[in-house]
DNA sequence: AGGTACTGTGGGAGCGCTCCCACAAGTGAT
DNA sequence: ATCACTTGTGGGAGCGCTCCCACAGTACCT
C-alpha cells in the first residue's frame, strides 16, 4: 500500500535527502550541495534548503555516504601497546588531546584502537581491510613492527609518530631526540660538570637511540671523550632506572651527573642516589626527559626535557588528512616521504 | 570499454558479494546467508562459498552493510568527562579493560567518545542524532547530566555505570556502595574503634551517597548514634581529602577511625594524620574506598573497598548487546527497566 | 494420486547517498 | 542574430549490501 516508495521507512524516520529536497522544492542534487558546501549554488536555493534542513531535523545518512562516495569521515589512533601502558603514560594522553584538538575542526571521526595482543592484532587487521578508516594514526611502533607495511600494502594512508629509523618510509612526525639528548649534556656541562652518565631508554626505540647520539655529540664537542663504562641501558620503566643506576654507581662511583632517557627512568635512579647518600644536585645533577608531571613533583624538582607532544598530535592530524585528500594514483607517492621533526626545550629546575 | 556495469568499480578493488556468489556459482543471497551464519545453508554450499571467500581475500563492506541492514555494528563508550581525569583515574582503565574483554568476542567495534566540554557535547548529539552507533556505554554521569534523556529521546539503547539516583530509568550497573559503605563501617567497629568519622565523595554522586547511607546504619545497627559531626564531605580529590580531614580533626579531636569514600581521598587525610603525629593504625585506623594501585603503595597500605569495575564493564556490554538484539517496538521498552548491583569486597591491609 | 510442509536457493527491490551528465538560462563576443 | 561559454539545477545510475518473496525440490502424510 502507500504512497511511499522508498522514504520514510525503515531508518527510524529520519528525514532523507530527498524529504528536504521535496520540502524544499529543489532537487536531490542540489541539497546535496548545500549539504556538502559545493559553491555552485545560488544564495536563494541555499538559503531555502538551508531553512528546510533545519525545519526536518536533517542528518545525513552516515552509511549511505560512505558507500556512494567511498569514504568513511573516520581516522583511528592505534596503538600497539596494551590498554594498561597507554593509560599509565602520559605521553598518550597528550598526543590524544592534541589530536583531538585538531580533529575538532573538521568532520572526521577519531576511534581508538587498541593492538596490544595478538588476538587484538588480527581483529585491527581485518578492520583495517575492510577499510572502516581513511587514515591511521600510528603511535609508539617498535622496529620490527609489521603493521607499517600493511598499511601500506592496503594503501591506507597514515602517519607514524616516531619513525622506526632513519630510513622510515611512511610519513612521520617526531621530536628532535638528537637535539634533546644533546641539551640536556650541553647543560649539564654548562653547568661543570664532567663525570655525565647516561641511563638510555630502549634501543629498539630509535628516538632512544638519536637522544644517546645527541649526548655523545655534546661531550665529544666539548673536548671530553666519551666513557663508555657512563652508558648503561633502560627499558623506560622506574625499575628500569634504578638498576642502571645502580650499575653505573658501582661502575663509576666518581661520576657527578645522570642524564636519564625518561622522568620515569629519573624517578628510579633518584632512589639510589638517595639511599646512597649523594645529594641532589650537589653531590649529582639530575636531568631527565619528557617533562611530564613527575617531573614537577620530584624531590627536588626535576630539570627536564621538554616534548611538544601535543603538537605532534596536531601535526600527525594534519599531514594525515593531506594525504587523505590527496590520495591520487599510486605513483606519486612513497617518492615524497615526509618527516616533521619539531623542536624540544630544556626545563631547568632545582635537581641541576 | 568495459563489461563492468557496477562490480570491479571505485571501491580500490576490493571483492564484492557479487562476486563472491559467481565464483562459488551461486546467487548473492546464499552468500549473504553464509556470511551471516543462517543456518538455512546447506553443508556442500556453505563450504563452496566458504572457499571462494578465501580465494578471493572477500571483507563485507560495512558501509553497505549499514545502509541495507540499518545498523553500525558499533557502540560507544561515552565518557562525559575531559580526557585528563580518563587518564588519571584507574577506573577509566579498568573499565575499559572489561568492555575491550567482553567486546572482544563479538564483532562489535568499540568507540571512546570524551564529552568534556560544551563544543564536545555538541559533537556528540551531533553524532548520535546522526545514528553512528547501535547503543552507548555512559560512565561517570553526574545527577544533573541530560545526555540519558537525549539517549532516550533518539530511542538509543544505553546502559549507565553509576545510576544517577534510586530512580534511574535507563539500564544499569553498579557496585554495591551501599553495602561496601557498610562493611568497611563494620569492619572498623569490629576493631574496636567507637569514635569513626566518615569523608564523603560528592554527594550529587549517587554512589558516594548511597556509601554514606551504609555507613550510617552499620553504626546504628550497631547500638552507636551516629554523631554528624563525624561526617564531611570531600570531592573524590587529594585535596577534598586534606581539607575535610583537617576539619574533622578540630572538631572531634577524639576520633579513632576515618572512612574515607576513596583511597584518593584517604591519601589526603594520611597526610593530615601524620603531620599532627597521629599513629595509623595505633592512633587512628583508616579504609579506603576502590583499592586502587594508591592503596596498596600507601604507608602503612591501605585497607580498602573492592569494586569488581572490569566485571561492571563485563556486564554493562552483556546489557547493551541484550537490548541492541532486541530493539522492538518501542512499547515493552522502559518498563521492564534493569538494573544490576555487583558486590564489593573489603580488603584489609595494615591501616586498620 | 493429491495435498501440505519444509528446506534451500535465486534474485528483485530497496537502503540514502554521491557522482556526473544533460540541459535551461543567462552573458558577452562576434 | 549566432555561437561559445558559464552558472545553476534536476535526476539517472550506481555504491554493495540485506530483506524477503517466489519457487524448485524433497519428504511425509492422507
Amino acid at each position: 500500500m502507500a504512497t511511499g516508495h522508498g522514504a520514510r521507512s525503515r531508518s527510524g524516520g529520519r528525514p532523507t535527502l530527498e524529504e528536504v529536497a521535496a520540502r524544499a522544492g529543489v532537487g536531490r542534487g542540489t541539497v546535496s550541495r548545500v549539504i556538502n558546501g559545493s559553491p555552485r549554488v545560488s544564495d536563494a536555493t541555499r538559503a531555502a534548503v538551508e531553512a528546510a534542513v533545519a525545519e526536518l531535523g536533517y542528518v545525513p545518512n552516515t552509511a549511505a555516504r560512505a558507500l556512494a562516495a567511498n569514504r568513511t569521515d573516520a581516522i583511528a589512533l592505534v596503538v600497539p601497546e596494551p590498554e594498561t601502558r597507554f593509560f599509565s603514560e602520559p605521553y598518550f594522553s597528550d598526543m590524544l588531546k592534541g589530536v583531538g584538538a585538531e580533529l575538532s575542526e573538521t568532520e572526521m571521526q577519531l576511534l581508538l584502537i587498541f593492538a596490544g595482543n595478538d588476538r587484538e592484532r588480527r581483529r585491527l587487521a581485518q578492520y583495517l581491510a575492510a577499510h572502516r578508516v581513511d587514515g591511521v594514526l600510528l603511535v609508539s611502533v617498535h622496529a620490527d613492527d609489521p603493521l607499517p607495511d600493511l598499511l601500506a600494502q592496503l594503501e591506507i594512508p597514515a602517519v607514524i609518530s616516531g619513525p622506526r629509523s632513519a630510513a622510515e618510509t611512511l610519513t612521520s612526525v617526531d621530536s628532535d631526540n638528537y637535539g634533546g639528548g644533546r641539551s640536556a649534556a650541553e647543560h649539564l656541562l654548562a653547568g661543570g660538570r664532567s663525570r655525565i652518565a647516561h641511563i638510555t631508554g630502549r634501543l629498539d626505540v630509535y628516538g632512544a637511540q638519536r637522544r644517546v647520539d645527541g649526548y655523545r655529540d655534546a661531550l665529544r664537542d666539548a673536548g671530553h671523550e666519551v666513557d663508555e663504562r657512563l652508558i648503561e641501558a633502560g627499558d623506560f620503566t622506574e625499575e628500569g632506572g634504578h638498576r642502571a643506576m645502580t650499575k653505573l654507581l658501582a661502575r663509576c662511583p666518581d661520576l657527578d651527573a645522570v642524564f636519564a632517557g625518561s622522568d620515569v627512568m629519573a624517578a628510579g635512579a633518584r632512589q639510589v642516589l638517595r639511599e646512597e647518600g649523594r645529594r641532589i644536585p650537589d653531590d649529582v645533577a639530575l636531568v631527565g626527559y619528557d617533562d611530564s608531571a613527575i617531573a614537577r613533583h620530584m624531590d627536588p624538582p626535576l630539570t627536564s626535557v621538554r616534548q611538544p607532544i601535543e603538537e605532534m598530535g596536531r601535526r600527525m592530524i594534519d599531514l594525515l588528512l593531506e594525504e587523505i585528500a590527496d590520495r591520487r594514483p599510486a605513483v606519486s607517492r612513497g617518492l615524497e616521504r615526509r618527516q616533521v621533526v619539531l623542536a624540544t626545550e630544556l626545563v631547568t629546575r632545582a635537581s641541576s
